[in-house]
DNA sequence: CGTCAGTTGACAACATGCTGTCGTTGTGTC
DNA sequence: GACACAACGACAGCATGTTGTCAACTGACG
């Protein structure tokens, strides 16, 4: 028996519930620090060299404007520096700030343990499989899109 | 050499943007009915028997705050259906009516399809692999949070 | 029968994502 | 050099999720 379908719907609601988890475990890790996980992210992204807002959703996969608002309130609060961008007036280049950086820091250590913990409990070479299916499934994903 | 922190962090951005694709798929899916994903979920949870709001969230694993807004814009729009409840006076069992009832039946083939060209593209021994390894690894997250 | 803890829905405030539109800025082409 | 087109940030509107607070309802316990 086939039964495609439901093994579909199945997959999708595995992935909706991992990505939740995800999302709870990134969000206990950053808040100690003051950051939410799309601070974290912003941050992160910016952290080998300096990008502009667009630069950044492309590199998160998500629209510049979402990008766009999040990086104005880390400017506001401090975390996030705009350097002029030889290459659009109107499009600064984004790095962290020394506050921001030390944020990102200090959270690496507990992600670390987190990640550890998490690999170790299922089973480092399976894990890595994993990683690589999802990594395969997406892009199929790509190709099967309906 | 170990290396988990990175392998956490890979794994947790598959996951986000695998996220993101089924999502997307999912639109695609419900849109021509003139269903959002989240209605659609909403609708599919009291496909078999009539459940209260707080009732579908549970099963969605969501806030019942989530499920509320979304419930009453789907009895705004004549697609689900209050009825009386007898175990509490202010919290109706929820159905849906024949209007939702025949927009999630028409998603229906639309998604077989899509599942089907999914997970034959994938492989369906492998594709059943990684949804058991997802719920799995769901599992282990439940003890591992951080 | 009364009290009290837990459940539920309503309402408000907020974070995050999307789309669409606008004016500005770069860039490639003729 | 001029012009069409793409990229970019600003702004507005919307959907979805969260948290917190409140009042009404339920049920269990004394």
């Amino acid at each position: 028996m086939p039964d495609e379908p439901r093994l579909g719907a199945e997959f999708a609601l595995s992935i909706f519930k991992v990505n939740g988890q995800m999302l709870a475990a990134g969000e206990q890790l950053a808040r100690p620090v003051g950051l939410t996980v799309a601070w974290w992210q912003v941050l992160g992204a910016v952290l080998r060299r300096p990008l502009n807002a667009a630069g950044i959703a492309r590199e998160m996969g998500i629209t510049r404007q979402a990008v766009q608002r999040i990086a104005n309130r880390l400017i506001d609060d401090g975390l996030l520096e705009a350097s002029p961008n030889p290459a659009h007036k109107r499009s600064p280049l984004l790095s962290p700030t020394p506050d921001g950086l030390a944020a990102v820091q200090q959270i690496a250590p507990q992600q670390a343990d987190f990640a550890t913990r998490l690999v170790d409990a299922f089973g480092h070479k399976r894990f890595q499989q994993l990683v690589d299916d999802l990594a395969a499934v997406s892009e199929v994903l790509d190709d099967v899109q309906p």
